[in-house]
DNA sequence: ACAACATAATAAGCTAGCTTATTATATGCC
DNA sequence: GGCATATAATAAGCTAGCTTATTATGTTGT
């Protein structure tokens, strides 16, 4: 009976956190991307040439978070940031050619993570499961209140 | 349909943990203590006494990172090390009674975030959630082999 | 037109996790 | 007994997140 922190629902969710992290980054390491490094890439390849600010909201991060790793990313020409023809203050993110691949690549091994963290749970409870998972982001963003609805309405 | 990604489990996990990281932290801000110092100190709780070591397997975080926690904790007086006398290596670390009260408000405020994370979760979709949670974490605490069996055998 | 306020990006400095390396002490083998 | 190896704690230095503060540029009101 003395387990009882690891059944509570705030450390379970920041061990599977921490695990899928860490599971990902280590699968990943050969390509010299992280799990974070990865996501920004795979955001732009859906809205490539946003402007930061943009990026970061989507990403629910804060902009120097997404700035640091946009410098990382920009040395090795994964991206590059070119300056807004309409704001001066703003840079627009512009995905480089060579990030297809490698985001077709993390993609897969994301999908293995996945569906090892998975392993023996039915597809009705692993569905029940993203359901309620859902709603419980949705809850803590309107608790979070200042956020905007990216994500609360994501659909 | 561009909200992909978001819907995706490693991207929903991480998002809740960081937004219930967020809530709590927020909320125990006036405390000066984080959650992942209350952590430690609802471990002790528990187990008064352990090597670091020890402390640090049971919370499944590496000993420097527990013993960074140990430094600022043991600062403000929470916890104090004391030199194992079984081992000149090894330090214990014990719960001043200060902790005590401090331990009590914490829980309350973790269960008061849990609340509000689970509005409008039905009781029995909470449980099943919980279960799909648990089974997650077993799978990945397996996967991420060399560790000891203290999480993927909790109960 | 220009002063006051707002906003995009970045800087500084914090917590929290990690890996790898170091130091001191234990242990085991010959 | 003494050398080789193992182990407890810590140090150094990384990613990734945060808050708060700066800087440069936009916007708005008079």
């Amino acid at each position: 009976m003395n387990k009882n922190f690891n059944k509570s629902f705030g450390f379970a969710i920041h061990d599977v956190a921490r695990l899928l992290r860490v599971s990902f980054d280590r699968q990943a390491a050969t390509t010299g991307l992280t799990r974070a490094q990865w996501s920004v890439l795979a955001h732009l390849h859906r809205s490539d040439g946003v402007q930061q600010k943009t990026l970061a909201k989507v990403m629910d991060i804060t902009p120097i978070t997404l700035a640091r790793h946009l410098d990382r990313l920009e040395v090795d020409a994964w991206i590059e940031r070119r300056d807004d023809p309409d704001d001066r203050r703003a840079k627009r993110v512009f995905l480089n050619p060579k990030a297809g691949p490698m985001i077709e690549m993390l993609s897969t091994l994301g999908q293995s993570v996945r569906a090892q963290a998975m392993t023996g749970i039915s597809a009705q409870d692993e569905e029940n499961f993203m359901q309620v998972l859902l709603q419980i982001r949705a809850n803590l963003c309107v608790a979070n209140s200042g956020h905007d609805t990216t994500l609360s309405s994501a659909n």
